[in-house]
DNA sequence: CCCGATTCCTGTAGGC
DNA sequence: TGCCTACAGGAATCGG
């Protein structure tokens, strides 16, 4: 399911197709996803030549000379390169046909995914609005999260995945991040010291950092704007793991729901 | 403000 | 073999 690596990969990937291109023609065959498909979507965007493709937090962002197209891919969207011409297959919502002979491609089988036109040359949207740091930014750091889990009694698994929080981190990377930081997932946010915050932050740095290295984690349908998937998912510590041998101690995984997710963790590993 | 529960959706896996 | 159910999850939204 794209988190910010898979997010990443797919801005890298596609990044080459896109930018400099103009958009032809846009097809949407399917307007219903997490939230409507912008009904003048296509009358907006052909003819734009889009200008770059950016990210903030999981969301793409095509930025044209009128305004910004925003894409979400859910927990199962992909948006990839394909040749023009391409008959659409099962799930294949939305077109974006480029002057450069290739069509960018929105798939996305559960439709949590989404579209939004941004107006103009600003990049705002209420979406944007209350999002926190990027996870690889110098503005993020154990001291920040330290400071933010002051008074907060939720669990700190739930603290990293919240996006007012720190943006990118889901249910994959934060049970690798605490498990990597020895930070048992259930245990208050507010009771991490600073110094566990810093591990905690590194770690999840560092675990981001690595998961793009390998193109992301692919565990059934994830695909890069190649159509490629990533290889993260053969150096993933505890995620989907639960039950078998901890790696590093042998122990048993624990698996368990935290904040209404699958949590697995190591008992031996982390306090 | 904070937090947990609910909700959207479909493919897949497991049980019988 | 086939049917049925449970489960997976990003994140907005709602109720307490």
């Amino acid at each position: 399911m794209p988190e910010l690596p898979e997010v990443e990969t797919t801005r890298r990937g596609l990044a080459p197709h896109a930018e400099g291109a103009r958009v032809v023609a846009v097809h949407v065959r399917e307007f219903r996803l997490r939230w409507p498909v912008p009904p003048d979507l296509a009358p907006n965007l052909a003819g734009q030549r889009i200008l770059s493709l950016k990210r903030r937090a999981k969301y793409l962002l095509l930025v044209t000379g009128a305004g910004t197209l925003m894409v979400h891919l859910g927990m199962s969207g992909s948006l990839r390169v394909v040749p023009s011409g391409t008959v659409p297959a099962r799930h294949d919502h939305v077109d974006l046909e480029l002057d450069s002979g290739v069509c960018l491609r929105f798939n996305d089988p559960r439709r949590f995914g989404s579209l939004h036109w941004l107006e103009g040359a600003q990049c705002r949207h209420p979406l944007l609005d209350h999002l926190g740091p990027e996870p690889l930014s110098p503005g993020f750091d154990g001291d920040y999260l330290y400071r933010m889990a002051r008074g907060r009694r939720s669990t700190v698994k739930a603290f990293i995945m919240d996006g007012a929080v720190v943006v990118g981190v889901g249910n994959i990377y934060a049970a690798e991040s605490l498990f990597l930081a020895g930070i048992a997932p259930h245990r208050q946010a507010g009771r991490v010291s600073a110094a566990r915050y810093r591990r905690l932050a590194a770690e999840i740095r560092r675990v981001l950092a690595a998961a793009i290295a390998q193109g992301g984690t692919t565990l059934r349908d994830f695909v890069g704007g190649d159509g490629k998937p990533g290889y993260f998912a053969q150096q993933l510590w505890v995620y989907g793991r639960g039950g078998q041998p901890c790696k590093v101690c042998g122990a048993r995984l624990r698996e368990r729901r935290i904040a209404q997710r699958s949590s697995v963790y190591c008992v031996a590993c982390q306090h």
